[in-house]
DNA sequence: TTTATTTCTTAATCTAGATTAATAGAATGG
DNA sequence: CCATTCTATTAATCTAGATTAAGAAATAAA
């Protein structure tokens, strides 16, 4: 818990798969302030595909929000041609799935107000707000704690 | 000019390459209000592609801006196993691209003003604002032409 | 247990940006 | 050309959410 596995302004070579727990990317913006990106539970993938393909340095950290065990691989596979075709096919359907989630919730945070945001939040992820203290998903929906709490208190 | 080619709400089934011109996508909230989600200008292409690959109704409109050259083509393509393998590969780059500049553009929202986005979007975009109205630009802001407008009167 | 640290809530105040409205300029169409 | 519709600007007012601050609850540590 609270182990902090990739730093901003590095390029990142790895990907991190969460094999139990939950992790967390979150960017810090020039004030201190955490902006968490996105958070990954079991089974999924957490990674700075850009920062990996084009050698960008990344703009996130990521880290543990429980204890979790986490399988760290290269993401240098991809690029190379010992991929199968298979492979390469099954990899951008998690791309363009990454690439729909990102579309809505650009969307949602252009159009939609804290309150909107934070139902559609649990709609979503109906099983986070379990394990996430409350600042973290003020956090992710790009508001402050106490924003939050108020929102809460209204229901 | 101003010939809508995508609606939302159904299964987009193409995409659009943007041989000359200008095009956009954008969607339409329960009020009413345009929230433009992208540009593509000359070279670009634009396609939703989530809504195709996963079937789901799209979010998106996609109009033109100015007087253009769309070559509408069938999003099928990747998905069947003609493609070879280094088009996949290609493909996945593009991919990846993309959603590296969703993930900017999500941390962006969440982190800066709206004059910081503006200057960032006058630093990324220098071109394009010759050829957008302001109030277009407002929309991919999200925020309205009367804060772009008192953003730009303070420089 | 007691103490310290972190998290959540409540309330008062402040501010970026929304809303409304009115005006003027630019583009479009007949 | 004039008339209409669209676009940009300015100003007044309003509001969602930020900030600041202080206390309560929960967690962790000793």
């Amino acid at each position: 818990k609270r182990e902090i596995i990739q730093k901003q302004g590095f390029v990142s070579k790895n990907g991190f798969y969460v094999k139990k727990g939950l992790i967390r990317s979150y960017s810090v913006d020039e004030k201190g302030k955490e902006h968490i990106f996105m958070f990954g539970a079991e089974d999924w993938i957490i990674a700075d595909l850009e920062s990996n393909v084009f050698n960008k340095p990344t703009q996130l950290y990521i880290d543990t929000v429980e204890d979790s065990e986490i399988v760290i691989f290269s993401l240098d596979y991809f690029n190379h041609d010992e991929s199968t075709k298979e492979k390469l096919q099954k990899n951008s359907k998690l791309l363009t799935r990454r690439i729909g989630s990102l579309q809505r919730r650009v969307i949602q945070l252009m159009s939609s107000s804290a309150k909107q945001r934070y139902e559609m939040f649990l709609e979503t992820y109906p099983l986070l707000p379990n394990r996430v203290p409350q600042k973290m998903i003020a956090s992710y929906l790009g508001i402050t704690p106490e924003a939050l709490s108020k929102i809460r208190g209204q229901r």
